[in-house]
DNA sequence: CCTGAAATCTATAGGTA
DNA sequence: TACCTATAGATTTCAGG
């Protein structure tokens, strides 16, 4: 009896369970080497090879990146910001998101549904930097209605999220 | 004259600017082969190896990871929850994190000062799913007051938390 | 921090089902 | 089309300066 293979569409690319296996392997260990990863999903080097490059090209792996460990990093402070747009047409989402987009003290956003319009993500060395941020995002003339500020205490957990979940 | 050299620690660890810089180009580009990271830094591989190693070893390098593109995962739903304790105690916080850390729909947590507790980001593959996590949630005792949930719409923007802005 | 040689890994070409 | 083996070339590791 063989194996069950899931299989899931991620736009016009078609994934089976191999692909979706090394996505998976990637995702949790971004540097492994080509040859483990292969040896990881059964697979001789080049065909392992020639999956991962299909897996980049289509867009499906954007990136890779180092996780650094925040709780060592001092002099660095992180907020989190919620919030509300006064109104609601297309150009006021296409504006506010550009502002984040150029933005570099911005680290992560979400657009979100349910009385919040945006949960931000920003960094910075002091409580003023971040007051700056603030003082910038409310002089641009981006509609913002309402803004929450919270202090981020610990960064209690921090995982990819994807594909792990789409198993089991 | 030289360029300033800025100096940081984190933890135990002094880091260089040669350090920051390398850390830097591994948040971007985790996958950067060691060769041509020392290019990059101006460093021969052996000085530059030698480095890396050290910011893995002490931690300051947690992890290395693929970032996947979530706007091509269909069946994939992810939610924000923002949390509020009932009372806290030491041992309230402890054990919600326990709670967090195991549970793996639950990819990303904040703790945050300043009226909410939490900030959680979760992932399902269908409303159902993310109602079960609550249900389970509120099940355990955890001494969850409020909880308000926000659909994600939209991913607008995701970096690695970090070094870069300690620069500048 | 450097050099350099041995071990390992990567990319590609050519073949099988 | 998807996979395999083989191999030349590139990279990584490590000993010694």
């Amino acid at each position: 009896m063989r194996a069950q293979t899931r299989r899931l569409s991620f736009g016009q690319t078609e994934l089976d369970g191999t692909d979706i296996r090394i996505l998976q392997v990637l995702q949790d260990e971004g540097r492994i080497s080509k040859s483990d990863l292969a040896a990881r999903v059964h697979l001789s080097n080049s065909a392992c090879f020639e999956r991962m490059r299909r897996l980049e090209q289509s867009g499906i792996i954007r990136s890779y990146h180092a996780r650094l460990d925040l709780d060592l990093m001092e002099d660095l402070q992180i907020f989190q910001t919620h919030v509300v747009l006064g109104s609601h047409r297309q150009e006021d989402f296409t504006r506010f998101e550009a502002y984040v987009a150029a933005n570099d003290m911005i680290a992560e956003c979400y657009g979100l549904g349910g009385g919040i319009d945006y949960s931000l993500t920003c960094v910075a060395r002091r409580i003023s930097d971040y007051q700056g941020l603030i003082d910038d995002l409310l002089s641009r003339g981006l509609n913002v209605e309402r803004y929450y500020t919270y202090v981020v205490t610990k960064q209690v957990k921090r995982r990819e999220i994807g594909i792990d979940r789409l198993l089991g």
